[in-house]
DNA sequence: ATTGACCTTAAAGTGTACTCTAAGGTTTAT
DNA sequence: ATAAACCTTAGAGTACACTTTAAGGTCAAT
């Protein structure tokens, strides 16, 4: 198949795939005789694979890792792949964590404002960002 | 005081200061005779505010949002400040919510594998990504 | 024959927030 | 005098994942 079947077909825009070739993440199997990329039934198994893995979270480098793996299974182990998945869970919960932070802080501050039409004069957000916390009365 | 004292002051380096100068978020109130940036008590505190602003979660464009409205106060309301701030907490929510759903995939992911030093042929997470997860009989 | 829909490439642009480099000028201490 | 430690600028580089653009070639239908 063509590029835009695949691209219909993987949901991963043709634009994209060209993006992922130079990344080498997948190659068309074959070109026809007007160069024009020319897919295969496997070519589409691996752009469902790409596509599982960046909704799993996985970035581009970890994919590549990933590829590499199910390309030469026999040449890896279960541990490579449980490493590459453990350590972006790791990742994620320390995003998560950093963000519930933020929003925590977020939300009190939000909390402490009327949000009316008042002047910003004695508006509690601005006064908590320009002294710290500790030094508010509130 | 120097561009160096501010840093040190300010906890944000001397290279990030020229880039928010560059921003417009923060300018120093003077010039001394050999072309050195002067920062007042004022811009000490303005320095301070967009420390906070970043600590937050705030983004540098909420953050020129909030200084505005900081310099300006009687030319704002209330109402603005709580809106960038409720925006900025609802982003937020999106964002944990979206890196929950990924760690819980990720996390099953891990979970099916024996993570060992078998071949990669038999490894759950691999074919678990080669395949959407309701052709997996696991 | 020509229109429209496809395909090709290399390269630049986007967004976010810096970080670094190059090539200088100035100040302070010894 | 000179070395170290500061300061200046413009511009490029980094990371991530695309997205867009420019300038063209190919193919099927009318």
């Amino acid at each position: 198949m063509k590029i835009s079947e695949l691209a219909k077909r993987s949901g991963i825009s043709a634009h994209t795939l060209r993006y992922y070739e130079k990344l080498g993440l997948i190659v068309p199997s074959q070109r026809s005789d007007n160069n024009y990329r020319e897919y295969s039934a496997d070519d589409l198994a691996t752009a469902h694979f790409i596509r599982r893995c960046k909704e799993s979270g996985f970035s581009l480098d970890d994919t590549a890792s990933l590829l590499s793996i199910k390309d030469a299974k026999d040449e890896h182990v279960c541990a490579e792949a449980k490493a590459i998945t453990l350590a972006k869970v790791d990742d994620i919960q320390n995003k998560i964590t950093q963000l519930q932070r933020m929003e925590k802080t977020l939300s009190e501050l939000a909390h402490v404002c009327c949000g009316g039409n008042e002047s910003a004069k004695f508006c509690s957000i601005i006064s908590k960002l320009e002294v710290p916390s500790e030094e508010v009365c509130s």
